[in-house]
DNA sequence: TTGTATGCGTTATCAG
DNA sequence: CTGATAACGCATACAA
């Protein structure tokens, strides 16, 4: 069928060493011959085959992203970058879909161990411990992105959620703002619920603010219509706020959205603060004010830190990227 | 290393034929040596060599997608769905993003090409004479996503821009708008420029208006700022039009910023009709009235036609997705 | 400089 | 039911 080494190497007179040797530029040819195998490659549309190749070297130049979710910009950007520090490494990369889910999530473990791919990033997800077993046992280079364990080993590459909320919110403080409300995407979540919901404490008590319980609002996730629950909820309680933040620019969307129904200004009446600067933020009718986390960057260094796993065999280290405010027009000084 | 089939074998005190007829259920063992070789497995933590299997199978369970672009809502949209799919017939997926650029997509072809994947979805991009010479010649399965050839027979699967485009329009008319201004993505494009101002213009003749040249602005790409412009451009030319139809949804955003920022009311100054449907259409305010691609599906339906292609070796029959109007708030009725 | 032979980890074809 | 053994396509140590 498609031609092999072999057919190369018959045709050009030679023997399949010596193709190999071109194919792979190690001495041991002149350049006639080069030419003249390089010549038949070129006729008979000789493509190497990765699978044999990998046999060997064992290696596929190929590595695995694990997301829970694709269907975002947060996932689309972070991948963005991944892709693009996969091409520059000549590697490509599997994307793998979790939805959450503890089965697929091993069972896509076990699909990208058996593809034998050189690396993975695990994505936007605590690594449980089957998880981390899984890796071990089969010896994977991960990085974990938007994640961090604090019971497995595992560089990983984020921004300092508990930061970036304290910054977030002692903006929102230097703005003359003292009744804040957070909207927090999963009291659970280790990573990117209790955190930012820590900064936000942190920032208040700092200033001399009390934390009032009632103005942090547990949504059961970060996506837009929990921000438009949230916002229902703050409405109806009649939260005595004068800003809002929310721990993702869908749902400070979501709080726009309702707010612009129930007639309520934005940021004149509210002002609202948003966390990831999507590209979405700058979309928005009032453009979102945010804290940026550095969502391409992220990505392509997550992916250059496991190439420099997979090139040198050792840990890397973990990175904290910058993550930083962005002002726009949600949020209005409040004098 | 990591354990073969060999390991399993010698510690289970069978052959390694009989591992394998295990592994892969053919018949010809009892219950009670697949016990054994099965604990053995658990044991020694086996996992299966891809490579080596893919080598004889032929057969690498997996499938690449080429899109131009991989960091828009779009893109994730239909990853979705060509993921879901490909998970459902066992197989991973690798994302290529090309830039647009010709030689990373040829670069891109050859290395799936080496990787031997099973098909490609060639996403959202015309396919130039070199693409298509070399899969024809690799003998790799295609289909087209949201794109088309008119030149090679390439089964594909997108929506009746043209007619969506008609559609759309239509429905603008019926809401008693006559002077319609058109935002075309990009003049030159065969697939989503072109035929969505031809539906745009025979909506308009079949309704007895005119069509005026000056009405159908030309941005030069789909993206938000491009919206921006062409409302910008429709202001300082003083278009004397009560709606826009711009032919995605990003460009719709783009609009409505532009018009919010000049104090222009949507819909009560304009109405703006979107394209796409991408979430972001009902996250804007107001929301956006638009013509719906089933985005997720399309992206499922190419790949389970992918699949179809790969297990039959026939082509298979290319499909037409049904769009759909998705009228929200941007669009008011004019009396 | 070039060719031969072995092995990478499987599956499949034979015998037994 | 089970076990050698030959492929699969390639890289590489070893010879020539």
């Amino acid at each position: 069928m498609t031609p092999t080494i072999k057919d190369v190497a018959k045709k050009a007179n030679v023997s399949i060493a010596t193709v190999s040797r071109i194919l792979n530029n190690k001495p041991g040819f002149t350049p006639e011959t080069k030419l003249k195998v390089l010549k038949v490659i070129e006729e008979i549309g000789y493509q190497p085959n990765g699978m044999a190749r990998g046999l060997i070297n064992k290696k596929t130049q190929t590595i695995g992203v694990i997301f829970p979710n694709v269907s975002n910009m947060y996932s689309a950007e972070v991948l963005s970058g991944i892709e693009d520090a996969a091409h520059e490494d000549g590697s490509s990369v599997i994307v793998c879909k979790t939805d959450s889910s503890m089965e697929r999530t091993m069972k896509y473990l076990r699909v990208l161990a058996e593809k034998r791919v050189d690396g993975i990033v695990f994505a936007s997800e605590m690594i449980k411990e089957p998880f981390y077993k899984f890796m071990q046992d089969v010896k994977i280079p991960v990085v974990l992105l938007s994640s961090i364990s604090y019971q497995y080993p595992i560089p990983y590459v984020k921004v300092d959620d508990r930061h970036a909320a304290y910054t977030a919110t002692i903006y929102l403080i230097e703005q003359g703002h003292k009744k804040i409300a957070m909207i927090c995407g999963d009291r659970n979540d280790l990573i990117a619920g209790i955190p930012r919901v820590e900064g936000y404490k942190e920032a208040l008590q700092h200033s001399g603010i009390s934390v009032i319980e009632d103005y942090i609002i547990n949504a059961n996730g970060f996506a837009y219509h929990n921000g438009q629950e949230a916002m229902d909820e703050i409405l109806v309680k009649k939260l005595d706020v004068t800003a809002i933040f929310a721990s993702s620019d869908e749902m400070a969307l979501g709080v726009l959205t309702t707010a612009h129904q129930k007639g309520i200004k934005i940021p004149d009446d509210f002002s609202v603060m948003g966390y990831d600067d999507l590209k979405l933020a700058q979309m928005s009718i009032p453009q979102l004010t945010t804290v940026a986390q550095p969502l391409y960057n992220m990505g392509k260094s997550a992916a250059s830190m496991l190439f420099e796993m997979i090139a040198t065999g050792e840990q890397v280290q973990s990175r904290i990227m910058p993550h930083s405010i962005i002002k726009r027009d949600s949020v209005k000084e409040r004098l």
